[in-house]
DNA sequence: GGTTTAATATTGGACATCCAATACATTTAT
DNA sequence: ATAAATGTATTGGATGTCCAATATTAAACC
């Protein structure tokens, strides 16, 4: 389907991370199923997550009571629960201050 | 010495991440030792990163040719490489572009 | 019904990042 | 000279994130 543009992963240097971070943020839009998480991080970071990486994130998401999910058929969809809305308030503030320099420097730079 | 203020770390999802990204950033600044790095860090991430934290970070990014060292009685002086230089340009461009978004809704909040 | 497809899910292995604990070297203080 | 302080460094264990491989389930197709 979409092949919309996509960052290249640098070789540089490792860029995992934040992925539990990522996925509230992208409920925080609107319910998703796995699938289309995955294809939202796909656009945004370069890579497709595999199902090894995406279910037991959200597993644990949902162990934490962060995310709530409801079977419909074949796919199940997630949401963020009260708590998951509030975490992701906190870990927000604290992501753009933690980095906010850099991205500071790159809008200059642009 | 300095007690500079820094962000809380949230407890809802894990943070870590991105730490060679950010030494390369940081070292692009100035040259530093390892105790300076760290205590960038500190300010900017809220957590002053441990011996075994920085360091094999630090021997890894060496190991790769990214980051050059310079021993000078009790400390030693990293600096950023040519291919350091060159490494961190892409990864800054990853990085905005991975997380612009949630930059950007943060500065429309603010 | 039987096959294919799409989505979910688990497992096992790799690696970066994290800390606590330990060790060592060099400078500074006594 | 000895002790304390400072900076560097390694080790071992935990955890999150990553993929490939495998399995399961439900819908769609023939």
């Amino acid at each position: 389907m979409s092949e919309e543009c996509c960052p290249e992963v640098p070789s540089c240097c490792d860029m995992r991370g934040m992925l539990s971070f990522y996925i509230l943020w992208l409920l925080s839009k609107r319910p998703m199923n796995g699938q289309e998480i995955s294809e939202e991080l796909r656009k945004r970071r370069g890579a497709k997550p595999t199902a090894g990486t995406i279910y037991p994130a959200l597993k644990e998401l949902r162990t934490k009571g962060l995310v709530e999910m409801e079977r419909k058929g074949r796919t199940t969809i997630y949401s963020l629960s009260e708590d998951g809305s509030k975490g992701l308030e906190k870990a927000c503030e604290y992501f753009c201050s933690a980095f906010g320099d850099i991205f500071q420097e790159y809008r200059k730079a642009t």
